[in-house]
DNA sequence: ACAGTCGTGAACGATTGGGTTAACTATTTC
DNA sequence: GAAATAGTTAACCCAATCGTTCACGACTGT
């Protein structure tokens, strides 16, 4: 029972990858662009960026022009599904019945 | 530069974290039950839930007829600054130059 | 007072994850 | 064809992290 959002967390739990993302919110870049924005060298870099294409959080493609570069970019479907998750999560404090839950623990028989 | 959401997403990172969180939707529990439900020793859980504490996800409280056993429940507002992050990354798609700024790095000349 | 329960803390071992440097491939440029 | 550039892969090191077991302090019930 392994939530979508699983791999999601995993790969913004790191400050750079978080980085990457905050960065292509801007624009598409390529990965050279990234590692400088980022002032990491371009090997860890790559990993980062391949962590987050197989999670899904990117998607990369090649310039026309120039067969060398790869463009990053954004992809939305992992950061909706998160936003959902996070809304689910959210839905306990709408609850109608939330003060009645918060307290039912403290209502326990001590032995039941 | 380091934002709210930063410890949040490497508390959330962890799954049984993750399932903490998921099972804390329903009603507060105990340290212990929860550590039965993850099907974690109870020294491993009582550490996830210090790194929940500590990044403001949950909160503790004791019982007031047994001041042995802690309740856990969920806070809301880091899960607020998360959502508040992801729409701002989702943003991007419902941005009108959206579609501008994804062709802007293949327009680049080649040598700027 | 004593035995049992709840939760935490400490010490150990194993695994994972990220950074670095050094090749290596593919492509472009002259 | 030779040199330069873009990016990835590989091999290694280090630090952080997670789980386990054992011990402890706090509290409870009889």
């Amino acid at each position: 029972m392994k939530s979508s959002v699983d791999g999601t967390l995993a790969a913004l739990a790191d400050p750079t990858r978080r980085g990457v993302v905050d960065l292509l919110r801007e624009r598409p870049y390529r990965a050279s662009e990234i590692a400088d924005a980022m002032a990491t060298s371009r090997p860890a870099m790559s990993r980062h960026l391949r962590v987050l294409r197989k999670t899904g959080l990117v998607e990369e493609r090649e310039l026309p022009e120039d067969a060398r570069v790869r463009v990053y970019q954004l992809r939305q479907k992992p950061f909706t599904e998160l936003r959902s998750w996070v809304e689910e999560v959210e839905a306990f404090w709408s609850d109608q019945l939330q003060a009645f839950k918060a307290h039912a623990e403290q209502r326990r028989p001590r032995r039941p």
